[in-house]
RNA sequence: GGGGCCGUAGCUCAAUUGGUUAGAGUACCGGACUGUCGAUCCGGUGGUUGCGGGUUCGAGUCCCGUCGGCCUCGCCA
């Protein structure tokens, strides 16, 4: 060991001590005569200093250290003069005084330093990301990722679950997520797919008996990025035999209780709140609400159809729908500028053709450009039905459905932050549950699953399957927090039969299923239990846990957003002999 | 694939309506200094304004293309 104490380490009780440290050079101060250094680690940072009684010559070469610089100090502690402690930090009652010091690496002048007061460019940090690792922001959040991982998996271990690892190289799958491809060598022209998640292979687990398992699992999926999205990320995975989806629910509540105390020091009081799909899209127009603030999406269409205005009118006569939300205090807030803002944000991203408004007056009533196309009666009842207080901004979409819902849910987000409707370091915890089983893809005029093809409908909708698979609910729950979707699971069939049924609902023959995932249906028949799940996001829940707002944040090494690592240049090209060795041939670019 | 923001010294940023030799802080180099902790003071080095083209008497600034980063819709559970 070179060292004898971490940087974070030195108090008052070990004044008289010789010891040694090693680090960074954090930051110097040189006063010709004496020289002051902030000796930094991960631990922490401790001030070193060079003075008379160091010698000259140790004087001369601490001065000559610079930011990054790897140094190994022998010295005494000693308690700072009185009137030179720095409460800033956790060492500031004591120093290092210099006996001896080693130049263990010097470093170039670094395109930046962990300290400095400026953040640089994302791209800067991710090209160099050692020395952005360097940066005690990043350690923090590091540390906080390993204490999340380490309990749950105390959690599970303590319920009985088994750590099982299941293989990177695996097949493709149809549905879902496009497939991260890996070409075979032995068997040119074919390829592994990484997975998407260990889905079949911890049912495959259930029915070999093993019936608590649990993985930290890495998972890919080749698909756009966002700022909560990688291309490679990190599940919690997890399945449980003889259950239903309560007992997976309650599980991971369990769970849920035993991070918010040891990681947030919260008390979350059982059961977590749990809300159906289809109330969360009325409600909020959203599968993974913000429950953090109210705001809630209030229906108008029964008004909309007694309007003058035609859009509204229109709209209620064409079967669509008109709802609208109140933002408290948003007449200030918004000028017409701010509205036009709006309005646009939900044309551009959401495709809604427009954004009513109104602002509530001094006296209750509303005011808009478009208001003489009401009764004043009629603005009355809208105002009365949106609880519309004076200062208000009111805001009605008139539109299908699907886009009512995409462009309120988006627009009482960002009111939300905007307005400052919640305290942005509360945590709120639920579970939204009953997903539909089947989403009617327009474009392809068929049934896709909405989950996976393997989750299984509810007891009581099973009749439904045959005559109305868009009612059908499924058992299929996810874990909200914040707002964002945390995890997401279900309970699958263990039915041969209704499995049939529900490939056939989605076009998959069975020649194609059996083709793709024989080996699945195969193993249904061999004595499989009834089976369920989840799969908890571990990056994303290290970013709410962290109160951060971007996924890199969360990840050592993570890609941007077009999926390259900027410090080693991935993905990269290869000789022409790998190439030729697995058989392939590039077309460009 | 679509929409948006950004790219100027190693780093963080500025540069009036398109107008003189592109500035500041910091870092770096040299000098001074024994109690600093964003040390201070004096001096200095440092620029293909991402790249390519265009408009113009004149482009960091305007236009087109391209590369890169970020946000977002589609996509993705």
């Amino acid at each position: 060991m070179f060292r004898s104490h971490t940087c974070g380490e030195l108090r008052g009780e070990h004044v008289g001590q010789e010891v040694t440290l090693c680090g960074w050079v954090d930051s110097s101060r040189d006063h010709g005569g004496a020289v002051f250094i902030d000796l930094r680690d991960r631990y922490g940072k401790t001030q070193v200093v060079a003075g008379p009684e160091s010698g000259a010559d140790v004087v001369e070469q601490v001065g000559r250290l610079r930011g990054e610089d790897v140094v190994k100090f022998v010295g005494t502690v000693a308690f700072r003069p009185e009137g030179t402690r720095n409460p800033k930090l956790a060492t500031g009652a004591i120093e290092v005084r210099v006996i001896r010091v080693e130049l263990l690496n010097k470093c170039k002048t670094p395109p930046f330093t962990p300290g400095q007061a400026d953040l640089p460019g994302e791209d800067l940090r991710l090209k160099h990301r050692y020395l952005d690792l360097r940066r005690e922001s990043m350690q923090r959040t590091l540390l906080l990722r390993s204490r999340i991982i380490k309990s749950m998996r105390d959690y599970f271990e303590e319920h009985g679950f088994i750590d099982v690892e299941t293989p990177i190289l695996g097949r493709s799958t149809p549905e879902g997520a496009r497939d991260y491809l890996v070409p075979s060598r032995i068997h040119h022209g074919k390829m592994y797919a990484l997975p998407q998640s260990p889905q079949l292979y911890k049912q495959i687990l259930m029915v070999a008996g093993y019936d608590r398992y649990v993985q930290v699992a890495r998972c890919f999926r080749d698909e756009d990025l966002r700022a909560d999205r990688q291309p490679e990320f990190t599940q919690l995975d997890m399945e449980m035999s003889f259950v239903d989806a309560d007992d997976v629910i309650g599980m991971i509540d369990g769970l849920v209780v035993k991070l918010a105390k040891e990681i947030l020091e919260l008390e979350v009081k059982l059961p977590l709140p749990r809300m159906t799909y289809d109330e969360a899209m009325r409600r909020f127009g959203h599968d993974a609400p913000d429950l953090r603030f109210g705001m809630e999406l209030i229906d108008c269409t029964d008004l909309a159809a007694e309007a003058e205005f035609r859009v509204f009118r229109a709209a209620a006569e064409a079967g669509q729908v008109v709802r609208g939300i109140r933002a408290p205090g948003g007449a200030a807030r918004y000028s017409r500028k701010g509205i036009d803002e709006l309005t646009e944000f939900v044309q551009q991203d959401f495709g809604a053709k427009g954004l009513a408004w109104f602002r509530v007056e001094e006296d209750g009533k509303l005011w808009s450009p478009i208001s003489k196309n009401f009764a004043d009666s009629l603005l009355a009842r809208f105002g009365q039905r949106l609880e519309a207080q004076p200062g208000d901004l009111l805001l009605l979409v008139a539109d299908t459905w699907e886009v009512s819902c995409k462009a309120l849910a988006a627009l009482r987000k960002r009111l939300g932050a905007e307005l400052k409707l919640y305290d942005p370091r509360q945590m709120h915890f639920s579970w939204v549950v009953e997903f539909p089983m089947f989403d009617f893809d327009h474009e392809e005029q068929r049934w896709v699953a909405m989950h996976h093809p393997f989750t299984a409908p509810r007891r009581q909708d099973l009749a439904m399957l045959g005559t109305d698979p868009g009612k059908c609910r499924a058992q299929a729950y996810d874990l909200v927090i914040n707002g964002s979707e945390a995890g997401g699971g279900t309970v699958r069939i263990h039915d041969q039969q209704i499995q049939q049924q529900v490939f056939g609902l989605l076009g998959i023959d069975q020649e194609a299923a059996r083709e793709r995932f024989g080996f699945l249906l195969d193993a249904l028949q061999l004595g499989a239990p009834p089976h369920g799940g989840i799969a908890l996001g571990i990056d994303r829940m290290v970013m709410l846990f962290g109160g951060l707002d971007n996924i890199r944040d969360c990840i050592a090494f993570p890609k941007t957003q077009r999926a390259t690592d900027m410090m080693t240049g991935a993905p990269g090209t290869v000789d022409r002999r790998q190439l030729d060795e697995l058989g392939i041939k590039t077309v460009g670019p």
